[in-house]
DNA sequence: ATAAAATAATACTGAAAGGTATGTTTTGAA
DNA sequence: TTCAAAACATACCTTTCAGTATTATTTTAT
Protein backbone atom coordinates (compact mmCIF):
# COMPACT_ATOMS: atom_id res chain seq x y z
CA UNK A 1 0.00 0.00 0.00
CA UNK A 2 1.19 3.33 -0.84
CA UNK A 3 0.50 5.93 1.53
CA UNK A 4 -0.68 9.62 0.02
CA UNK A 5 2.87 10.82 1.35
CA UNK A 6 4.97 8.42 -0.42
CA UNK A 7 3.53 8.84 -3.84
CA UNK A 8 3.95 13.31 -2.60
CA UNK A 9 7.48 12.02 -2.04
CA UNK A 10 7.70 10.35 -5.10
CA UNK A 11 6.21 13.14 -7.16
CA UNK A 12 8.73 15.82 -5.79
CA UNK A 13 11.58 13.38 -6.57
CA UNK A 14 10.56 12.94 -10.11
CA UNK A 15 9.48 16.31 -11.09
CA UNK A 16 12.54 17.91 -9.51
CA UNK A 17 15.17 15.72 -10.80
CA UNK A 18 15.84 17.17 -13.97
CA UNK A 19 16.58 19.92 -12.40
CA UNK A 20 18.86 19.32 -9.98
CA UNK A 21 20.63 17.04 -13.11
CA UNK A 22 20.56 20.57 -15.29
CA UNK A 23 21.19 23.17 -12.60
CA UNK A 24 23.22 21.33 -9.83
CA UNK A 25 22.74 21.29 -6.59
CA UNK A 26 23.12 24.71 -5.14
CA UNK A 27 21.66 26.63 -8.46
CA UNK A 28 18.66 24.73 -7.82
CA UNK A 29 16.57 26.56 -5.16
CA UNK A 30 13.65 25.94 -2.71
CA UNK A 31 11.49 28.44 -4.85
CA UNK A 32 12.54 26.03 -8.15
CA UNK A 33 11.34 23.16 -6.43
CA UNK A 34 7.68 24.76 -5.58
CA UNK A 35 7.36 26.05 -8.53
CA UNK A 36 7.97 23.01 -10.61
CA UNK A 37 5.83 20.72 -8.29
CA UNK A 38 2.87 23.25 -7.22
CA UNK A 39 3.55 22.72 -3.70
CA UNK A 40 4.93 25.00 -0.85
CA UNK A 41 7.50 24.79 1.59
CA UNK A 42 5.89 22.50 3.96
CA UNK A 43 5.40 20.00 1.81
CA UNK A 44 8.74 19.87 0.93
CA UNK A 45 10.03 19.68 4.42
CA UNK A 46 7.49 17.72 5.83
CA UNK A 47 8.48 14.96 3.11
CA UNK A 48 12.79 15.60 3.21
CA UNK A 49 14.66 16.51 5.89
CA UNK A 50 15.85 19.02 3.95
CA UNK A 51 17.35 20.16 0.55
CA UNK A 52 20.28 17.92 1.12
CA UNK A 53 18.54 14.61 1.57
CA UNK A 54 16.33 15.64 -1.70
CA UNK A 55 19.11 16.11 -3.41
CA UNK A 56 20.54 12.89 -2.61
CA UNK A 57 17.31 10.70 -2.97
CA UNK A 58 17.30 12.53 -6.38
CA UNK A 59 20.80 11.78 -7.40
CA UNK A 60 19.69 7.95 -6.74
CA UNK A 61 16.46 7.98 -8.74
CA UNK A 62 18.66 9.94 -11.42
CA UNK A 63 21.64 7.11 -11.80
CA UNK A 64 18.58 4.47 -11.22
CA UNK A 65 16.89 5.89 -14.83
CA UNK A 66 20.67 5.39 -16.30
CA UNK A 67 21.20 1.24 -14.38
CA UNK A 68 18.40 0.10 -14.82
CA UNK A 69 18.24 0.74 -18.37
CA UNK A 70 21.29 -0.35 -18.62
CA UNK A 71 20.19 -3.53 -17.23
CA UNK A 72 17.18 -3.59 -19.75
CA UNK A 73 19.18 -3.43 -22.59
CA UNK A 74 21.94 -6.15 -21.16
CA UNK A 75 19.42 -8.90 -20.41
CA UNK A 76 18.60 -8.81 -24.17
CA UNK A 77 21.60 -11.06 -24.34
CA UNK A 78 22.01 -15.21 -24.01
CA UNK A 79 25.59 -14.65 -23.27
CA UNK A 80 28.07 -12.64 -21.26
CA UNK A 81 29.99 -11.89 -24.64
CA UNK A 82 26.18 -10.77 -25.84
CA UNK A 83 25.32 -9.06 -22.89
CA UNK A 84 28.72 -6.98 -22.81
CA UNK A 85 27.89 -5.68 -25.60
CA UNK A 86 24.70 -4.62 -25.43
CA UNK A 87 25.84 -2.55 -22.37
CA UNK A 88 28.02 -0.79 -24.77
CA UNK A 89 25.37 -0.11 -28.02
CA UNK A 90 23.44 0.98 -25.08
CA UNK A 91 25.69 3.97 -25.23
CA UNK A 92 25.05 4.97 -28.56
CA UNK A 93 21.48 6.77 -27.54
CA UNK A 94 22.84 7.72 -24.35
CA UNK A 95 23.22 11.41 -25.29
CA UNK A 96 19.81 12.20 -26.97
CA UNK A 97 18.59 9.39 -23.65
CA UNK A 98 20.12 11.98 -20.89
CA UNK A 99 19.24 15.00 -22.64
CA UNK A 100 15.88 14.38 -21.63
CA UNK A 101 16.73 14.99 -18.41
CA UNK A 102 19.57 17.36 -18.20
CA UNK A 103 22.82 15.02 -19.14
CA UNK A 104 24.72 12.50 -17.63
CA UNK A 105 23.77 12.33 -13.68
CA UNK A 106 26.90 10.42 -13.07
CA UNK A 107 29.29 13.73 -15.08
CA UNK A 108 27.32 16.25 -13.46
CA UNK A 109 26.96 15.07 -10.12
CA UNK A 110 30.06 13.79 -10.33
CA UNK A 111 31.22 17.32 -10.82
CA UNK A 112 29.26 18.94 -8.67
CA UNK A 113 29.55 17.28 -6.03
CA UNK A 114 33.32 17.13 -5.96
CA UNK A 115 34.71 19.41 -3.23
CA UNK A 116 31.24 20.56 -1.81
CA UNK A 117 29.05 17.66 -1.61
CA UNK A 118 30.60 14.47 -0.10
CA UNK A 119 27.55 12.67 0.91
CA UNK A 120 26.13 13.12 -3.00
CA UNK A 121 29.96 12.24 -4.30
CA UNK A 122 30.36 9.15 -2.44
CA UNK A 123 26.73 7.64 -4.22
CA UNK A 124 28.36 8.78 -7.43
CA UNK A 125 31.49 6.92 -6.63
CA UNK A 126 29.11 3.87 -6.21
CA UNK A 127 27.35 4.03 -9.03
CA UNK A 128 30.66 4.38 -11.00
CA UNK A 129 31.74 0.92 -9.24
CA UNK A 130 28.30 -0.30 -9.41
CA UNK A 131 28.35 -0.13 -13.62
CA UNK A 132 31.98 -0.71 -13.55
CA UNK A 133 30.77 -4.20 -11.95
CA UNK A 134 28.72 -4.89 -15.26
CA UNK A 135 31.34 -4.95 -17.01
CA UNK A 136 33.44 -6.98 -14.88
CA UNK A 137 30.92 -9.79 -14.01
CA UNK A 138 30.30 -10.24 -17.76
CA UNK A 139 33.83 -10.49 -18.84
CA UNK A 140 34.69 -12.53 -16.03
CA UNK A 141 31.67 -14.74 -16.72
CA UNK A 142 32.19 -15.24 -20.33
CA UNK A 143 35.76 -16.01 -19.44
CA UNK A 144 34.66 -18.83 -17.48
CA UNK A 145 32.29 -19.82 -20.10
CA UNK A 146 35.40 -19.75 -22.73
CA UNK A 147 33.83 -17.12 -24.47
CA UNK A 148 36.45 -14.23 -23.73
CA UNK A 149 40.25 -14.73 -23.66
CA UNK A 150 41.79 -15.88 -20.54
CA UNK A 151 44.49 -12.71 -20.52
CA UNK A 152 41.50 -10.05 -20.51
CA UNK A 153 41.19 -8.87 -17.12
CA UNK A 154 38.11 -8.06 -16.01
CA UNK A 155 38.78 -5.11 -13.74
CA UNK A 156 40.97 -3.53 -16.01
CA UNK A 157 38.75 -3.16 -18.76
CA UNK A 158 35.91 -2.05 -16.66
CA UNK A 159 37.73 0.86 -15.28
CA UNK A 160 38.83 1.32 -18.86
CA UNK A 161 35.24 1.11 -20.91
CA UNK A 162 33.48 3.03 -19.00
CA UNK A 163 36.73 5.28 -18.17
CA UNK A 164 36.19 5.90 -22.04
CA UNK A 165 32.70 6.12 -22.53
CA UNK A 166 32.40 8.70 -19.59
CA UNK A 167 34.92 11.04 -21.45
CA UNK A 168 32.70 10.53 -24.90
CA UNK A 169 29.89 11.65 -22.35
CA UNK A 170 31.33 14.81 -20.79
CA UNK A 171 32.81 15.64 -24.30
CA UNK A 172 29.34 15.08 -26.37
CA UNK A 173 27.72 17.04 -24.00
CA UNK A 174 30.07 19.88 -23.28
CA UNK A 175 30.46 20.53 -26.90
CA UNK A 176 27.01 18.83 -28.12
CA UNK A 177 28.81 16.86 -30.69
CA UNK A 178 27.46 13.77 -30.60
CA UNK A 179 30.22 12.05 -32.59
CA UNK A 180 32.29 11.82 -29.35
CA UNK A 181 30.17 8.94 -28.17
CA UNK A 182 29.48 7.40 -31.34
CA UNK A 183 33.01 6.54 -32.17
CA UNK A 184 33.86 5.58 -28.49
CA UNK A 185 31.10 2.67 -28.71
CA UNK A 186 32.78 1.72 -32.01
CA UNK A 187 36.23 1.63 -30.71
CA UNK A 188 35.06 -0.30 -27.37
CA UNK A 189 33.17 -2.50 -30.17
CA UNK A 190 36.02 -3.04 -32.22
CA UNK A 191 38.59 -4.05 -29.17
CA UNK A 192 36.15 -6.60 -28.18
CA UNK A 193 36.08 -8.31 -31.42
CA UNK A 194 39.75 -7.91 -32.18
CA UNK A 195 40.74 -8.66 -28.32
CA UNK A 196 38.70 -10.44 -26.52
CA UNK A 197 37.80 -13.66 -28.76
CA UNK B 1 54.18 49.54 -17.42
CA UNK B 2 51.72 47.55 -15.08
CA UNK B 3 49.85 49.98 -12.86
CA UNK B 4 48.43 49.42 -9.74
CA UNK B 5 44.99 48.13 -10.57
CA UNK B 6 46.59 45.65 -13.45
CA UNK B 7 48.59 43.94 -10.66
CA UNK B 8 45.62 44.10 -8.57
CA UNK B 9 43.43 42.54 -11.08
CA UNK B 10 46.06 39.52 -11.90
CA UNK B 11 45.85 39.27 -8.22
CA UNK B 12 42.87 38.61 -7.49
CA UNK B 13 42.41 36.47 -10.94
CA UNK B 14 45.27 34.27 -9.12
CA UNK B 15 43.83 34.35 -5.97
CA UNK B 16 40.41 33.03 -6.23
CA UNK B 17 40.90 30.46 -9.30
CA UNK B 18 41.77 27.54 -6.64
CA UNK B 19 38.16 28.62 -5.07
CA UNK B 20 36.13 29.05 -8.52
CA UNK B 21 38.07 25.91 -9.30
CA UNK B 22 36.71 24.02 -6.71
CA UNK B 23 33.53 25.18 -5.88
CA UNK B 24 32.09 26.59 -9.08
CA UNK B 25 30.80 29.49 -10.19
CA UNK B 26 27.38 30.08 -7.67
CA UNK B 27 29.09 28.27 -4.77
CA UNK B 28 32.05 31.22 -5.03
CA UNK B 29 30.54 34.18 -3.05
CA UNK B 30 31.65 37.52 -2.69
CA UNK B 31 32.93 36.89 0.59
CA UNK B 32 34.83 34.02 -0.39
CA UNK B 33 36.36 36.29 -2.82
CA UNK B 34 36.66 39.14 -0.24
CA UNK B 35 38.04 36.90 2.21
CA UNK B 36 40.45 35.06 0.23
CA UNK B 37 41.72 38.33 -1.43
CA UNK B 38 41.71 40.69 1.91
CA UNK B 39 40.00 43.15 -0.26
CA UNK B 40 36.64 44.30 0.09
CA UNK B 41 33.72 44.84 -2.43
CA UNK B 42 34.65 47.94 -3.85
CA UNK B 43 38.17 46.68 -5.06
CA UNK B 44 36.52 43.74 -6.75
CA UNK B 45 34.00 45.64 -8.29
CA UNK B 46 36.57 48.06 -9.36
CA UNK B 47 38.55 45.66 -11.53
CA UNK B 48 35.61 44.02 -12.50
CA UNK B 49 32.24 44.67 -13.87
CA UNK B 50 30.64 41.83 -11.74
CA UNK B 51 30.75 38.16 -10.77
CA UNK B 52 30.56 36.65 -14.35
CA UNK B 53 33.23 38.59 -15.64
CA UNK B 54 35.67 37.82 -12.71
CA UNK B 55 34.36 34.06 -13.46
CA UNK B 56 34.99 34.00 -16.93
CA UNK B 57 39.00 35.67 -16.82
CA UNK B 58 39.14 32.89 -14.18
CA UNK B 59 38.61 30.14 -16.53
CA UNK B 60 41.05 31.79 -18.69
CA UNK B 61 43.48 31.42 -16.06
CA UNK B 62 42.87 28.34 -15.48
CA UNK B 63 42.46 27.02 -18.85
CA UNK B 64 45.96 28.92 -19.49
CA UNK B 65 47.67 27.11 -16.60
CA UNK B 66 47.03 23.44 -18.89
CA UNK B 67 47.65 24.64 -22.66
CA UNK B 68 50.85 26.51 -21.26
CA UNK B 69 52.03 23.48 -19.68
CA UNK B 70 50.91 21.48 -22.39
CA UNK B 71 53.12 23.85 -24.77
CA UNK B 72 56.05 23.67 -22.51
CA UNK B 73 56.03 19.52 -23.00
CA UNK B 74 55.85 19.42 -26.28
CA UNK B 75 58.20 21.73 -26.84
CA UNK B 76 60.77 18.79 -25.87
CA UNK B 77 60.07 16.99 -28.52
CA UNK B 78 61.85 17.72 -31.59
CA UNK B 79 59.53 16.33 -34.25
CA UNK B 80 55.57 15.71 -34.86
CA UNK B 81 55.20 12.51 -33.44
CA UNK B 82 57.52 13.44 -30.63
CA UNK B 83 55.63 16.28 -29.85
CA UNK B 84 52.38 14.42 -30.10
CA UNK B 85 54.31 11.66 -27.40
CA UNK B 86 54.99 14.50 -24.90
CA UNK B 87 51.51 15.68 -25.42
CA UNK B 88 50.09 12.39 -23.96
CA UNK B 89 52.77 11.88 -21.53
CA UNK B 90 51.97 15.38 -19.38
CA UNK B 91 48.35 13.65 -18.49
CA UNK B 92 50.65 10.91 -16.45
CA UNK B 93 51.18 13.59 -13.95
CA UNK B 94 48.19 15.34 -14.61
CA UNK B 95 45.95 14.64 -11.37
CA UNK B 96 48.43 15.76 -9.01
CA UNK B 97 49.10 18.90 -11.10
CA UNK B 98 45.53 19.92 -11.06
CA UNK B 99 45.23 18.84 -7.70
CA UNK B 100 47.71 21.70 -6.34
CA UNK B 101 44.16 23.92 -7.81
CA UNK B 102 41.28 22.14 -7.65
CA UNK B 103 41.16 19.62 -10.51
CA UNK B 104 40.77 19.69 -14.17
CA UNK B 105 39.09 22.98 -14.80
CA UNK B 106 37.52 21.79 -18.81
CA UNK B 107 35.96 19.03 -16.44
CA UNK B 108 34.40 21.37 -13.90
CA UNK B 109 33.84 24.22 -15.87
CA UNK B 110 32.35 22.18 -18.29
CA UNK B 111 29.80 20.37 -16.06
CA UNK B 112 29.43 23.62 -13.95
CA UNK B 113 28.41 25.77 -16.95
CA UNK B 114 26.33 23.03 -19.22
CA UNK B 115 22.69 24.39 -18.72
CA UNK B 116 23.56 27.55 -16.45
CA UNK B 117 26.78 30.00 -18.04
CA UNK B 118 26.45 30.03 -21.85
CA UNK B 119 29.65 32.35 -21.96
CA UNK B 120 31.65 30.05 -19.70
CA UNK B 121 30.43 27.12 -21.75
CA UNK B 122 32.09 28.34 -24.30
CA UNK B 123 35.16 29.29 -23.21
CA UNK B 124 35.71 25.42 -21.93
CA UNK B 125 34.61 24.79 -25.53
CA UNK B 126 37.21 27.14 -27.36
CA UNK B 127 39.66 25.42 -24.92
CA UNK B 128 38.74 21.82 -25.90
CA UNK B 129 39.16 22.61 -29.62
CA UNK B 130 42.55 24.56 -29.01
CA UNK B 131 44.14 21.23 -27.06
CA UNK B 132 42.10 19.32 -29.66
CA UNK B 133 43.63 21.10 -32.49
CA UNK B 134 47.39 20.49 -30.93
CA UNK B 135 46.88 16.73 -31.16
CA UNK B 136 45.73 17.28 -34.96
CA UNK B 137 48.06 19.60 -36.21
CA UNK B 138 50.87 17.38 -34.78
CA UNK B 139 49.15 14.54 -36.91
CA UNK B 140 49.08 16.14 -39.89
CA UNK B 141 52.67 17.54 -39.55
CA UNK B 142 53.65 14.37 -39.05
CA UNK B 143 52.24 12.74 -41.44
CA UNK B 144 53.46 15.57 -44.05
CA UNK B 145 56.99 14.14 -42.80
CA UNK B 146 56.58 10.77 -43.27
CA UNK B 147 56.47 9.78 -39.19
CA UNK B 148 53.30 8.93 -39.24
CA UNK B 149 50.79 6.74 -41.94
CA UNK B 150 49.13 8.91 -44.38
CA UNK B 151 45.44 6.75 -43.37
CA UNK B 152 45.11 8.53 -40.06
CA UNK B 153 43.24 11.26 -39.53
CA UNK B 154 44.11 14.15 -37.41
CA UNK B 155 40.84 15.22 -36.83
CA UNK B 156 39.08 12.21 -35.57
CA UNK B 157 41.83 10.94 -33.17
CA UNK B 158 42.40 14.66 -32.00
CA UNK B 159 38.80 14.35 -30.71
CA UNK B 160 39.01 10.90 -30.17
CA UNK B 161 42.13 10.78 -27.87
CA UNK B 162 41.23 14.18 -25.91
CA UNK B 163 37.92 12.24 -24.90
CA UNK B 164 39.81 9.61 -24.02
CA UNK B 165 41.87 11.65 -21.46
CA UNK B 166 39.37 13.43 -20.07
CA UNK B 167 37.70 10.38 -19.69
CA UNK B 168 40.20 9.17 -17.26
CA UNK B 169 40.55 12.89 -15.59
CA UNK B 170 36.86 12.87 -14.60
CA UNK B 171 37.13 9.17 -13.04
CA UNK B 172 40.47 10.00 -11.55
CA UNK B 173 39.34 12.92 -9.66
CA UNK B 174 36.05 11.75 -8.86
CA UNK B 175 37.14 8.64 -7.53
CA UNK B 176 40.33 10.05 -6.31
CA UNK B 177 41.87 6.98 -8.17
CA UNK B 178 44.60 8.04 -10.50
CA UNK B 179 45.06 4.72 -12.19
CA UNK B 180 42.34 5.60 -14.32
CA UNK B 181 45.19 8.19 -16.11
CA UNK B 182 47.79 6.42 -16.16
CA UNK B 183 46.37 3.60 -18.00
CA UNK B 184 44.72 5.61 -20.17
CA UNK B 185 48.45 7.15 -21.13
CA UNK B 186 49.95 3.77 -20.98
CA UNK B 187 46.77 2.62 -23.76
CA UNK B 188 47.41 5.94 -26.10
CA UNK B 189 50.88 5.04 -26.50
CA UNK B 190 50.39 1.98 -27.32
CA UNK B 191 47.86 2.94 -30.24
CA UNK B 192 50.70 5.18 -31.45
CA UNK B 193 53.10 3.20 -31.46
CA UNK B 194 51.21 0.13 -33.04
CA UNK B 195 49.00 2.06 -35.52
CA UNK B 196 50.78 5.62 -36.34
CA UNK B 197 54.39 4.28 -37.45
C1' DA C 1 -19.85 10.06 10.08
C1' DT C 2 -16.33 11.45 12.83
C1' DA C 3 -12.18 11.66 15.59
C1' DA C 4 -7.46 11.15 15.20
C1' DA C 5 -3.58 11.42 12.51
C1' DA C 6 -1.18 12.61 8.62
C1' DT C 7 -0.24 15.99 5.35
C1' DA C 8 0.13 20.49 3.31
C1' DA C 9 -0.34 25.79 3.36
C1' DT C 10 0.78 30.11 5.49
C1' DA C 11 3.53 33.41 7.33
C1' DC C 12 7.60 34.38 9.11
C1' DT C 13 12.83 34.40 10.54
C1' DG C 14 17.73 35.49 10.29
C1' DA C 15 21.41 35.07 7.35
C1' DA C 16 23.68 35.67 3.22
C1' DA C 17 23.52 36.71 -1.49
C1' DG C 18 25.12 40.21 -5.32
C1' DG C 19 25.48 44.85 -6.13
C1' DT C 20 26.05 50.13 -5.50
C1' DA C 21 26.63 55.00 -3.87
C1' DT C 22 29.63 57.44 -1.45
C1' DG C 23 33.54 58.35 1.28
C1' DT C 24 38.61 57.79 2.06
C1' DT C 25 43.21 56.72 0.84
C1' DT C 26 46.91 56.02 -2.28
C1' DT C 27 49.45 57.00 -6.39
C1' DG C 28 52.20 59.26 -9.84
C1' DA C 29 53.05 63.24 -12.71
C1' DA C 30 53.71 68.28 -12.85
C1' DT D 1 55.01 69.10 -2.74
C1' DT D 2 50.81 69.58 -4.51
C1' DC D 3 46.73 67.82 -6.46
C1' DA D 4 43.78 65.45 -9.56
C1' DA D 5 42.77 60.92 -10.77
C1' DA D 6 42.86 56.26 -9.77
C1' DA D 7 42.17 52.71 -6.48
C1' DC D 8 40.19 50.88 -2.58
C1' DA D 9 37.11 50.83 1.80
C1' DT D 10 32.77 51.51 4.13
C1' DA D 11 28.10 51.27 4.80
C1' DC D 12 24.05 50.13 3.03
C1' DC D 13 20.33 48.36 -0.32
C1' DT D 14 17.16 44.88 -2.13
C1' DT D 15 16.39 40.30 -3.00
C1' DT D 16 16.66 35.66 -2.24
C1' DC D 17 18.13 31.92 0.37
C1' DA D 18 17.12 27.63 3.43
C1' DG D 19 14.55 26.57 7.12
C1' DT D 20 10.63 26.56 10.86
C1' DA D 21 6.57 27.18 13.89
C1' DT D 22 1.99 27.43 13.47
C1' DT D 23 -2.33 26.87 11.46
C1' DA D 24 -5.40 24.76 8.20
C1' DT D 25 -6.80 21.02 5.59
C1' DT D 26 -7.17 16.52 3.92
C1' DT D 27 -6.77 11.33 4.62
C1' DT D 28 -7.45 7.40 6.99
C1' DA D 29 -9.34 4.11 10.01
C1' DT D 30 -12.88 3.23 13.13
Amino acid sequence: MTTKAEKTTQFIIKTVAPIFNKKGYSDTSLSDITKATGLTKGAIYGNFKNKEELALQVFEYNANMVTSRIEQYMEKGSSPLERLLYLIRFYKNYYDFTNNFGGCPIVNSGADANNTFPELLQKVQETIHKIEGYIRTEIEAGKHLGEIRNTINGNVYGKRFFSLLNGAVFMSQTTHDKSYTTDCVNIIIDTINQRFK
